[in-house]
DNA sequence: ACCGTTCATGATATGTAGATCGTCTATTAT
DNA sequence: ATAATAGACGATCTACATATCATGAACGGT
């Protein structure tokens, strides 16, 4: 199955909702219900974009994440190579560890230049463009995305 | 981590050991030797190969594997679709299962697009620009592939 | 200083790919 | 028919991604 993880889709719902509320703070269990991740799961997630400085975390009392740094200067490709860390799209196609540009497999040179095609394609999506993207859809009810900006007083 | 799974790579490997060998039969230990995939996994995979077709099996003494039809007329396509399943490319870039032509994700079109470029050329690799494309690699020592036919005596 | 809020982190399931082992069954030389 | 050969197949094991839970650590209002 050619793709990434679940966690790079995860990651990058979870930073759409974030560009969304640009000022305050989100709280995990909010992010969690504005993207459809499980919260236990979605922590792990957020606690590596933190990590990365995609993100950051305040904790206690008003405490949340917000962005790192403004949702025009963060791509998905970005989101990604701090889930999957920093070499995703670095490896062979058919999964070989012996393939390398010394000892290549048939569709090395394909692939190597089909990657970068992909990378580059990845780092002109930002953050702003998926947010907007997501809000010009016909059926954005939930799964996606928010849920604009108001709060919930109900459990 | 974009890309394939090990069992596809393997596949391509054990079939291109195939292609050299287009006469007679071939043991699924010289198999194993040649394309250094690990025996016992290899045969689950040369099993599921004869299952799409892709190589004839035949038991008992004399036995082993050859290919189903001639080395030009199998693709890295059609192995990758044997081990994988029909559906491999058709998942979303980010994992999101909530992903389709209807409820899509911010690379969806992009992505649709770039697997019908991967899918179509890899329907152009056949196993024989496989082996033909190992061959004429400087270092083809062993690892990835064979060994020209030449029976081995000794363990 | 206290205490609730909120993220951080480690321990713990679960599912699937990757890999191995042992045994069954089909084939063929004799 | 028999015995040796070689693939088929089920059971098992490991590793990792996914997912959950419980506890710890930081923060801020009071």
């Amino acid at each position: 199955m050619l793709g990434l993880s679940h966690t790079s889709g995860y990651a990058v719902l979870a930073l759409t909702c974030l560009a969304y509320e640009a000022e305050g703070w989100l709280l995990a269990k909010d992010i969690a219900e504005c993207s459809g991740v499980p919260q236990p799961y979605l922590s792990k997630i957020l606690n590596s974009l933190t990590a990365s400085g995609l993100v950051e975390a305040k904790r206690g009392y008003r405490g949340g994440y917000r962005l790192g740094r403004p949702p025009d200067e963060i791509t998905v490709a970005d989101v990604i190579a701090a889930v999957e860390g920093a070499d995703w799209g670095e490896h062979c196609l058919l999964g070989l560890n012996t393939c390398s540009d010394d000892r290549s497999c048939p569709t090395h040179a394909f692939w190597k230049a089909t990657r970068v095609t992909i990378r580059e394609s990845l780092e002109r999506i930002s953050l702003c463009q998926v947010a907007e993207f997501e809000r010009s859809l016909p059926n954005n009810k939930h799964g996606f995305l928010p849920h604009p900006p108001e709060e919930h007083h109900d459990a």
